[in-house]
RNA sequence: GCGAUCGUAGCUCAGUUGGUUAGAGCGCCGGUUUGUGGUACCGGAGGUCGGGGGUUCGAGACCCCUCGAUCGCCCCA
């Protein structure tokens, strides 16, 4: 006997109510997505490796050391998407999509990093993508914010997660920003965190968000980024600011919020909770009108965001409504397996849930069926094939009935009605005074 | 890359300062009920104690290594 291999470090093999939670939160994607006319693309799931090193800029070890790389054959270095921008970027150069822009598109799927696993944090995990590309204006920021701010809702998740939003200001604004923080920061350069002493000189920007409780002084007086803000850049920014107050969308100013990368310009943003430990950030994106450039196409401007589907599904927990069961079709033997397979059939087409148990004794048969909550289960004997009749037994109140196979829909129909009434009543919603329950 | 905690039945865990045949609950299978679920009672199967090495008369417990998991740091596109 040889071992069983084991599955890759920081992959996941999703089964039950986590599983309905991730599909729950796709499809609820996926319909908000249609509500705010975003088209639907599909992306490869690799690129040549310049693709994403090019856009996030050599420097950063994110390149070297936390992306999915290999040879090909052909020795071209090969990489599995970290994100999706830059390919979404990529496609639009290489695709002539400028013929359409702006253009709005969704996708979602899988993504690599060769992270260290933790909470939320996984080497393939999923996203949700959503990007404007082409939109130099703030109305698409705000577009693209209310959007995910209704997802947010429709999933339930809402409370308890809100918008932390930021301006980086232009090129200028925020080259000007930049220059003033480290000369902030290097005057007492040796109170830092060996972290932010470090950071100095790699990424002054993310001292802001330092985690280091020895940091915070100097954050808190650090210079602020409205003070360097162009007239344009300030306009901008109020153009999003009102937008989302005239859309409804609740947001927070967070003037420590920053991108890492040369390419963000404008407004950055982040929904965050304190429900999921260390890894708060829920969705988060920004402005990327530098990106396109640096990938060799034409100046683009470009918004977007990304959400991560496990950490949603995760909020969402139990919350995912439950699939609905309605028939379970149960041969007393494999003599009955004819019968219920016909009417398992007429049953589907009328999109009723339907599964048969031809497996166990009898009584495993009624057990499953019970325990997966069929409404109804149709049992199908030696008697009933004889008269042309099958038994159906409502799996609530245990009534039972002979009857022909034509009638079982009429039969369902009466319990999906009286499933509907329950979970009504249940929820604390009073009935219209039209409708009888006992109907 | 760094740190902390953990790894005993399918699952959740117990296992006293190292001491004979390793336990419980849930789940699973069977029976009380030869064609009927949800309750109850009875019975049964299931474990190389993550893996390797060491200390010891004796290791699930102690030591080392290794693999894996979890949480955090770094990073976060």
């Amino acid at each position: 006997m040889s071992k069983t291999p084991q599955a890759i470090r920081g992959t996941q093999d999703i089964f039950g109510a986590e599983a309905e939670a991730f599909a729950f939160v796709v499809e609820t994607f996926e319909r908000v997505r249609k509500l705010y006319r975003f088209r639907r693309i599909e992306m490869p799931v690799f690129e040549r490796t310049e693709v994403f090193a090019r856009s996030i800029g050599e420097t950063t070890d994110i390149v070297s050391k936390e992306m999915y790389s290999f040879l090909d054959r052909g020795d071209e270095s090969l990489t599995l998407r970290p994100e999706f921008t830059a390919g979404i970027a990529r496609a639009y150069i290489t695709n002539g999509w400028q013929q359409h822009a702006p253009l709005k598109v969704a996708t979602h799927g899988p993504l690599f990093r060769y992270e260290r696993p933790q909470k939320g944090r996984y080497r393939q995990f999923h996203q949700l993508d959503a990007e404007i590309l082409g939109a130099g204006e703030p109305q698409a920021d705000v577009e693209l914010l209310a959007m995910a701010d209704q997802l947010l809702k429709e999933l339930g998740i809402a409370d308890g997660v809100t918008l932390n939003l930021n301006t980086l200001g232009d090129g200028d604004s925020r080259e000007a920003w930049r220059a003033a923080l480290v000369e902030h920061f290097r005057g007492v350069r040796g109170e830092l965190s060996e972290d932010s002493q470090e950071r100095l000189e790699k990424n002054p920007l993310r001292i802001l968000d330092s985690k280091d409780p020895r940091d915070r002084a100097f954050v808190a007086d650090a210079p602020k980024i409205d003070d360097f803000l162009s007239p344009q850049a300030q306009d901008f920014f109020g153009a999003v600011t009102a937008g989302l107050d005239a859309a409804g969308v609740a947001w927070e100013r967070n003037p420590a919020l920053v991108r890492g990368l040369d390419y963000y310009r404008h407004t950055a943003f982040e929904f965050v909770t304190d429900r999921l430990g260390a890894q708060g950030t829920v969705l988060g994106g920004g402005r990327y009108d530098g990106l396109m450039e640096s990938l060799g196409g034409p100046a683009t401007p470009a918004v977007g965001w990304a959400a991560g589907i496990e950490r949603l599904a995760m909020l969402v927990g139990e919350r995912a409504p439950q699939e609905r069961f309605d028939v379970a079709i149960i041969p007393m033997d494999d003599a009955g397996l004819a019968q219920a397979n016909s009417l398992a059939r007429s049953l589907r087409a009328e999109w009723n849930n339907v599964e048969i148990y031809a497996t166990g004794k009898l009584k495993k048969r009624m057990a499953r069926a019970n325990e997966a909550g069929a409404l109804v289960a149709v049992l199908i004997g030696e008697d009933e094939i004889a008269a042309g009749e099958v038994t159906v037994r409502d799996l609530h109140d245990g009534e039972q009935a002979r009857v022909a196979p034509a009638d079982v829909s009429g039969i369902v129909a009466k319990a999906q009605n009286a499933q509907w009434l329950r979970q009504t009543e249940h929820s604390g919603i009073g009935l219209p005074d039209w409708i009888d329950p006992d109907a």
